[in-house]
DNA sequence: TCCAAAATCAATCATAATCATTCATAAGCA
DNA sequence: TGCTTATGAATGATTATGATTGATTTTGGA
């Protein structure tokens, strides 16, 4: 392989997948450790990457910080403490759904490290996932305006194809009497669908959420665990009874 | 084999190959590595190539493809007032499918007053329909990093339930000989799906796709209809003979 | 928190591959 | 023949490569 295609062929690697492990390059590569790391201190002194432990990046792209809208923006702490924990639980190589929703877009830069291969049916987690460089599936299926949600006959259908070591979803409102609740009944399909084609299932919610009844559709989920923050302890005790609860400590 | 004979090999396995070593040469044309080496200094000092240590590359550009930021905005005037021609031909109430792509892209703020309803395998094209107010559906499908595009066995059976009045798409390179190309025979699968449940299909190319033969898939399309802009007449002549041809004025 | 193990790094060296140059031979042509 | 051009082999110089070393950084656990 001649220096110029091995050169190309790390800034093309970085195109895509906007990261690049050294290691990586001398599986691929059939050269040396050696002669790839004097590949990437040259293409960093052209400019062309940054150079990190362990590999490389696509240069000065790290001031980018996502603007987010009034909806995303509120409790983002509690949901980024939440999506740190929820992220633990995935393994190595998992394949993993992500539903649309703000809180499991959080997620995504804590589980990128896995090498996970990412199923979503939320257009902005879409967009995130592929800045990432993670190995992404979407869905399908009809637009929501307002949450960016695929839903649908062709979401139902696309799910159907898959399989999920590990399955995360958004709620809008957990009862104890009522279970989980969510306002649209398309996007409870799906949710319900995904659950349905996964191991093991995780609902993430703030505390925002708890002991509300969101104006609609009901969740038969009883086998998923709950994921939540800042529940008072009695409240707890009620939810213990009917399913696993993970708390985030603070 | 003669000196000319072999100059032209060589300029041949570069445009096939982008990059050509040395000692494949040797091994090729029976000539000494003297010879080929003088070969290549010529062929450099001619512009025809540029040597690189153990062989050689074509000169100037960069042999990797140009990323979805810079390709977009190339052209982008003569995008446009094709974009804004194609979507002429949209009626009230369509259904639509936009092709992933940058031309593609530019045909949203002129179909939106139409009502149309949209289907699309591209990640950019829905995130714009989606803020431009328009009913949109996704294929979903593995997401392609480079391109934005879906791909793969998902985004080919979304494709099968769905049934379009209009279909819009890119190619890569158009010529009289060898037909539409594009270099990616995923992405050519989905074109060529989407077509077949069209009525009727437009090709989007703007002047510099014309005449290239994009290094890969041939798609044989052969009742879709041509838009381009910019093409010599006697180029045009030879298009027409195979199919309908739609140029833009300027 | 701190420490130890593991991974990664920069620097160095010897080897291997490639290079430009030179020279001698062979072929084509008047 | 005499002249030019193309070729291949040989030389030492230059460049790229892979292995090794000890230093540095990260990671994981006490």
């Amino acid at each position: 392989m001649l220096t110029n295609e091995r050169h190309d062929y790390i800034l093309r690697m970085l195109e895509e997948k906007k990261t690049v492990k050294l290691q990586d390059l001398v599986e691929v590569t059939d050269a040396s450790e050696s002669t790839l790391r004097r590949d990437l201190t040259e293409l960093e002194s052209m400019g062309k990457l940054e150079r990190v432990f362990g590999g490389a990046v696509l240069p000065g792209r790290n001031l980018q910080e996502p603007s987010m809208d009034d909806k995303s923006t509120r409790n983002l702490k509690e949901k980024k403490s939440i999506a740190e924990y929820a992220a633990s639980f995935v393994q190595e190589g998992d394949s993993v759904f992500l539903d649309a929703g703000t809180t499991t877009l959080q997620m995504i830069p804590f589980i990128k490290d896995k090498n996970p291969v990412v199923v979503t049916n939320g257009l902005p987690l879409a967009v995130a996932l592929n800045e990432a460089g993670i190995t992404t599936y979407l869905t399908g299926g009809m637009l929501k305006p307002r949450t960016g949600a695929f839903v649908g006959a062709g979401a139902l259908a696309a799910l159907g194809a898959y399989h999920f070591d590990i399955c995360f979803l958004g709620v809008n409102g957990i009862h104890a009497d009522y279970g989980y609740t969510t306002p649209d009944p398309e996007e409870a399909a799906v949710k319900k669908k995904a659950a349905s084609h996964a191991r093991k299932t995780y609902i993430l919610a703030d505390h925002s959420k708890v002991n509300k009844v969101s104006f609609a559709t009901i969740m038969d989920l009883q086998d998923a665990a709950l994921i939540v923050d800042g529940v008072p302890a009695e409240t707890l005790q009620e939810y213990k009874k009917i399913t696993t609860v993970k708390v985030v400590e603070k």
